[in-house]
DNA sequence: AAACCGGGGCA
DNA sequence: TGCCCAGGTTT
């Protein structure tokens, strides 16, 4: 049996009674998709009750104030779309006379409708053959049919539109589109999919090859974290001062400087971080800035501010890591490139 | 292409 | 903790 056929049959006797799935009134679905996005049905049910009841029509909708819609989005996030949708209520009041559009081409226009919604509303409303194509059809694609393409990234939403596509041709578009979207809800889940009992699962390309815990595949987004290292250079004729790294950052077991990492970059020498570094290394200390660089890692960028420090007062029982070290023994511990390239600098000068 | 926008459920 | 949720907009 064909895939469409499948979940098609799965729906009718699986789906759940939801209450946007019983109107075609273009307005209240629309709602009930804004509210959707990014969002569980469990979380969105009831803000989707509270808002029909209180804005039973677009009409109703346009007459509010902002801090209304506001108040009764609270708690939901992303409150943009709360924003969105009042004005989009005024402009289909005013330019549309109260009716909401149902086709496509219109809705792609509306402030807060993106793709998917546009297709969700305009087969659902008045089955035209847009597929909806959300993280759910993402998985159920990608593990069926064993697509690996990353589904966030320009090429897999281009290739898995496409097929969604193709898929829809001949399918009725608003039982389709629900169907597919429901079966990933509640059969193709993220974690734990119900392979075993899946009517699918014959022909399922990542159940067939052990792939459903690795589709569908999603590029990394490192988010990378941005640090402020200034570190203190005390010298004398042949010594310098040099710290071990401990465990539970990065370069653990390599020698640096005393360091004093900052939420934010200090481009002068302000009062706070004088205090901080008096705190450290007694009242009289004086620092001057040496050169500044910005170490990139896979995970972090580091901007490193060098500074000379002089008239310093260490305590090296609660420093036990800080030592001093001549420089050729200090050239022959292990270093942080970002040192050792400072190094190289330093006793050119 | 990547950042940003949120609160909540789940392993 | 990290991932994901009926995504979309901005830079």
């Amino acid at each position: 049996m064909a895939f469409q056929t499948e979940i098609t049959k799965w729906y009718l006797h699986n789906k759940r009674d939801l209450p946007w799935r019983k109107t075609t009134d273009p307005y209240v679905i629309w709602l009930s998709e804004i509210i959707l996005q990014q969002t569980r049905v469990e979380q969105g049910l009831p803000y989707f009750n509270r808002f029909l009841e209180a804005y039973p029509t677009v009409s109703d909708f346009a007459n509010a104030t902002e801090e209304q819609v506001l108040k009764l989005w609270q708690g939901l996030g992303y409150y943009s779309r709360g924003r969105n949708m009042l004005f989009t209520a005024r402009q289909i009041q005013e330019k549309y006379k109260g009716i909401f559009p149902v086709k496509y081409d219109e809705l792609i226009l509306l402030k807060g409708v993106g793709d998917y919604t546009a297709a969700a509303i305009s087969s659902f409303a008045a089955d035209e053959v847009k597929p909806v194509v959300d993280g759910n059809v993402f998985r159920v694609l990608s593990r069926y049919f064993g697509i690996d393409t990353p589904i966030n990234s320009t090429e897999g939403k281009k290739k898995f539109l496409a097929l969604a596509n193709e898929l829809i041709i001949g399918e009725v578009p608003s039982l389709y589109n629900q169907a597919i979207m429901e079966f990933g809800a509640m059969q193709c889940k993220p974690k734990s999919p119900l392979c075993s009992i899946c009517p699918l699962q014959a022909d399922c390309f990542a159940r067939r090859n052990n792939l459903v815990n690795v589709l569908p595949v999603k590029e990394k987004k490192l988010k990378k974290r941005t640090r402020y290292f200034n570190y203190f250079v005390c010298t004398n004729s042949d010594q310098i001062l040099v710290k071990r790294r401990t465990a539970g950052d990065i370069w653990q077991e390599l020698y640096d400087f005393p360091l004093l990492e900052t939420p934010d970059q200090y481009h002068n020498i302000q009062e706070e971080f004088l205090s901080q570094v008096k705190s450290s290394f007694g009242n009289d200390c004086t620092i001057a800035p040496l050169e500044q660089k910005k170490h990139l890692l896979t995970h972090q960028t580091i901007y490193v501010q060098f500074f000379a420090l002089d008239n310093y007062i260490i305590n090296f029982n609660q420093n036990a890591e800080i030592k001093w070290v001549t420089f050729d023994e200090f050239d022959e511990l292990p270093q942080p490139k970002v040192i050792t390239n400072f190094m190289s600098s330093y006793s050119v000068n």
